[in-house]
DNA sequence: GTCGAGAGCCTTGTATACAAGATTAGCTAT
DNA sequence: ATAGCTAATCTTGTATACAAGGCTCTCGAC
């Protein structure tokens, strides 16, 4: 019944979503029999989970769903930052005029976030709506191709995020900011975007906030180093359908 | 015999120096046959492959080694561009000396590339060296995680160097940008690195140049789309041992 | 001659049996 | 009681039979 796409995006989401927390294991005999599937194109789809660093495959051991790589993530968020400051440089300081549907649709996506936390409609309506408008960003300057590429390596930073959420509430800073953005894009403003993009998104991350309260999500012993994985099994506590 | 990572490199190399030219059909069977493997495997090899671009599978038709798409092309020159500008500009900014045993890899490098060319021991190694001189920069500012991740996704660029390289030897050029780049670290001359970079890296890029020559293996007609593909069998050129 | 239906052959997609490595539990010898 | 070996039972890895969809060539109707 479920489709081999449906299943990887489901996956997806679920360990994005801390839904399926690391160190959860992943076996394929017993998702096989879960969604009635066999094990072939089972397999495919946890091959491509794999190959996207969702799970990490330990041969003749099992799959288990990878921890929370800090190390990748602060390469990502560095990434991110580089790109987003020469893209809104390029953008700020173009000759011929931005175009009025993307910077509508920007403001609207700002005024979007605004009702979301006026509605509290939870933080994952929020980081949807904030990947939104940076999205729209990289679109702006015909730069979604880089986009769409990071978010293929963005499994251990989109967690982070989540974690981060949990932690401290500053939607109003961050809706702010984007507000801030568009101001010194529409005003040709050069010289602050440095300055935004770093904060914005909190290159200076101290990993040490998140090892006291989310220990267990990070960097789990690894297998087959005389050190317990922690394993715990799945159960069903992720809904599946047999 | 061949074990499957072996046969995944091989492959990987032979399309990416285009040994395996664009459009070249990969058959599951032909392959399972030719390397002494199932096809279970052999899928998997397939999957990746396709997962980072390097063939293109027409479900239930065939897979085909992908065409170079030079939006791809660009797109990753100016993510490279971006970087390298960056953390250039970051490693000539620093108060600490930059590392000498790093710095001295790098000189290394050059002039190995300089005996490359002078014993005209061909492209391939000229390239190699060249990766091993922009890596060794990205090492230097502890940024190989982002190397190793745009090497993952630089199929159509790697083969567009290859095309290129193949109408201009400009490989002296090359050099001695890359002993200016040395220099202007060493000086902390942080002033003419963003052009440096942009006319080493060639932002400017043409494709007008490899249209006119290389037609066949850029954008090949889509398969189901009323347009012949233009299948050509792989035969037995990329050497077999069946 | 031209168009269309259909069979055969091609491809990849799926299911499942079997192989092989790894861990663990238990039994035996000391 | 404990150390060590063995066997059972996990896991993923592989081989292969079968299913299903797409293309082409042929044959036939018009």
């Amino acid at each position: 019944m479920t489709s081999k796409a449906d299943l990887l995006n489901r996956l997806k989401e679920e360990i994005l979503t801390l839904t399926l927390k690391p160190g959860t294991i992943l076996s394929e005999t017993a998702m096989s029999e879960r969604f009635r599937m066999s094990r072939t194109p089972l397999r495919d789809v946890l091959k491509q989970l794999a190959h996207e660093g969702y799970i990490h495959v330990y041969p003749k051991r099992g799959n288990l769903v990878s921890a929370i790589d800090l190390e990748s993530v602060e390469q990502i968020i560095y990434l991110r930052s580089t790109l987003e400051k020469d893209i809104l440089k390029e953008l700020a300081s173009r000759s011929a005029p931005l175009p009025i549907r993307g910077m509508l649709e920007l403001r609207q996506i700002v005024g979007q976030q605004e009702e979301s936390v006026r509605r509290e409609a939870g933080h994952e309506d929020f980081l949807r709506l904030d990947d939104a408008f940076h999205k729209a960003l990289f679109a702006l300057a015909g730069r979604v191709f880089l986009w769409d590429l990071i978010q293929q390596s963005n499994v251990h930073y989109a967690r982070y995020r989540r974690l981060h959420l949990l932690q401290k509430e500053k939607l109003e800073e961050i809706i702010g900011e984007h507000r801030l953005i568009l101001d010194l894009l529409e005003n040709r403003d050069t010289g602050q975007i440095d300055e935004i993009v770093r904060h914005h998104l909190r290159e200076d991350i101290h990993a040490a906030d998140l090892r006291g309260n989310f220990a267990e999500y990070l960097n789990l012993p690894r297998l087959g180093e005389s050190e317990d994985p922690g394993i715990r099994t799945d159960a069903e506590e992720s809904g599946g359908q047999g």
